[in-house]
DNA sequence: CATACCTTTGC
DNA sequence: CAAAGGTAT
């Protein structure tokens, strides 16, 4: 009667409807808990997010009392080997709902029913507060513009966390392999903890310090004023069911600032049901409106620009900050991530998913469904897009969102002579470039005006 | 079917 | 205050 719990975005050990529901199939059984370290996964994972998984593995292990088994290699010849091997009934996952672990855990079933008498894939739960394709319109089908969809999935609701199992064994006779290798070379210093309780001792420093005034402070990079969760919503350290749950109890849960979080939550529930609905979007646009639209080349002509915005060395103090950031931290304020993009796409004139691939190679949260959509949002080639003739000024986001320079400051040293608003701006005082700021590599305003030329022609 | 509405703005 | 056009009801 042993039930496999193979965990993939659901590293925790509180709130799992997966795992009770190995437990329960267990009966007075044993539950084997497993990793697949899977090498397609791994691949395209930067340094930064496979340190963090080595963390949240290692976190999730000692969670389970060191029961927890790692084994390497393609999931559709592990979990079923392991299903034979130690007679399992049945194998438990939270399901998932992007395109490669769609197809995946196809190729995955379909191997378990060929291993004895057929081994069932059980799936409970999900990711997400509300499982992508379960909200609809009247007409039975899927939002396509955030704001209606964010009333009908708050309207939908959602189940209290998990309890916890009453009864669970875990399997202790099978032999783990090591954890996925340490990445070598630049693996950013100091990176925040990961795992469940790194996640719980941040969710609750949040709710405490900066829930209340989320609504306004959330766009100020230089304030550490965001609950910085979404490498743990990633690995699933902590379940957003959990986040609001812990909200409604909250005293500061009917301000404003709680009001936003849960939007920013239901943010990333309607791009993952977005991606649900159309899985093709994960890497072409969603819309097929901009089809004609002229990208510059970025492994051509437009290489050099686009190696100086993926080094922070375009000559614009906000966008480099960012860019940056994104190098030293695997993390980046999500305003910043908005003008980065909107400055490769419409400064330089590159196709969205070469920065999307950027961004999910360096991002410890990296998540292809909030990622790559939102790069589609600033492209204008996604559902709810942001209009095409919106393009960020990245001076006057960057004077308006860090007011004081301390963001830009912090991360490109060649400034930080420069003070207060000073920092946005080197070109205006006479040692600016003294300490070997880059010139800017455009000028916005004439690339403004290309872009909306480009625009008008593949509307056309 | 008509009409209000649409995260994140620039100049 | 300008800037399409699709979406939701």
């Amino acid at each position: 009667m042993t039930s496999i719990l193979w965990l993939r975005r659901d590293l925790r050990r509180r709130d799992h409807p997966a795992l009770g529901a190995a437990a329960e199939a267990a009966g007075d059984s044993t539950v084997l808990p497993v990793f697949v370290a899977d090498p397609t996964l791994l691949g395209s994972s930067g340094p930064a997010r496979t340190a963090s998984l080595r963390d949240a593995l290692t976190e999730l292990d000692a969670a389970l009392d060191g029961a927890l088994v790692i084994r390497h290699g393609r999931p559709e010849d592990v979990i079923p080997a392991l299903a034979r091997e130690i007679g399992a009934t049945g194998v438990h996952i939270s399901a998932e709902t992007t395109p490669y672990g769609r197809r995946r855990d196809a190729r995955v079933e379909a191997a378990l029913a060929e291993v004895g008498d057929g081994v069932p894939l059980v799936a409970t739960g999900s990711p997400y507060a509300v499982t992508p394709g379960r909200v609809l319109n009247g007409s039975g089908d899927p939002y396509k513009v955030f704001t209606p969809f964010s009333r009908a999935w708050r309207d939908h609701g959602w189940r209290r966390p998990a309890e916890e199992p009453a009864e669970l064994r875990w399997r202790r006779t099978v032999d783990s392999e090591p954890l996925p290798d340490a990445p070598d070379g630049d693996l950013p210093p100091d990176l925040p903890p990961v795992g469940e309780q790194a996640a719980l001792d941040r969710w609750h420093e949040f709710c405490e310090d900066d829930l209340a005034e989320y609504g306004s402070a959330r766009d100020r990079p230089d304030l550490r004023a965001t609950s910085e969760l979404s490498v743990h919503l990633k690995y699933g350290t902590i379940h957003p069911r959990t986040l609001l749950a812990d909200v409604a109890n909250h005293r500061d849960g009917r301000t404003d600032g709680a009001r936003t979080f849960v939007t920013e939550l239901a943010w990333r529930e309607f791009y993952a049901d977005v991606l649900w609905h159309d899985p093709a979007s994960a890497w072409s646009d969603l819309r097929p409106g901009l089809a004609a639209m002229a990208y510059d080349d970025a492994t051509g002509p437009a290489a050099e620009a686009f190696a100086a915005w993926q080094a922070g060395r375009t000559g614009f103090p906000f966008v480099d900050a960012g860019m940056r950031q994104l190098l030293q931290e695997g993390w980046v304020h999500n305003r910043v991530r908005m003008v980065v993009a909107s400055f490769l796409v419409k400064d330089l004139h590159v196709w969205w998913p070469h920065g999307a691939r950027h961004f999910l190679t360096h991002l410890r949260d990296g998540d292809i469904a909030s990622n790559n959509h939102g790069w589609q949002w600033v492209a204008g080639t996604g559902t709810d897009a942001s209009p095409y003739f919106r393009v960020f000024n990245p001076v006057t986001q960057g004077e308006r969102f860090d007011p004081d320079g301390e963001y830009v400051r912090r991360y490109v040293p060649e400034l930080r002579h420069l003070r207060g608003k000073a920092a946005h701006q080197p070109w205006k005082a006479t040692d600016g470039y003294a300490h070997g700021y880059p010139e800017q590599i455009v000028d916005h305003g004439a690339e403004r005006t290309e872009a909306l030329r480009r625009y008008e022609a593949a509307r056309g």
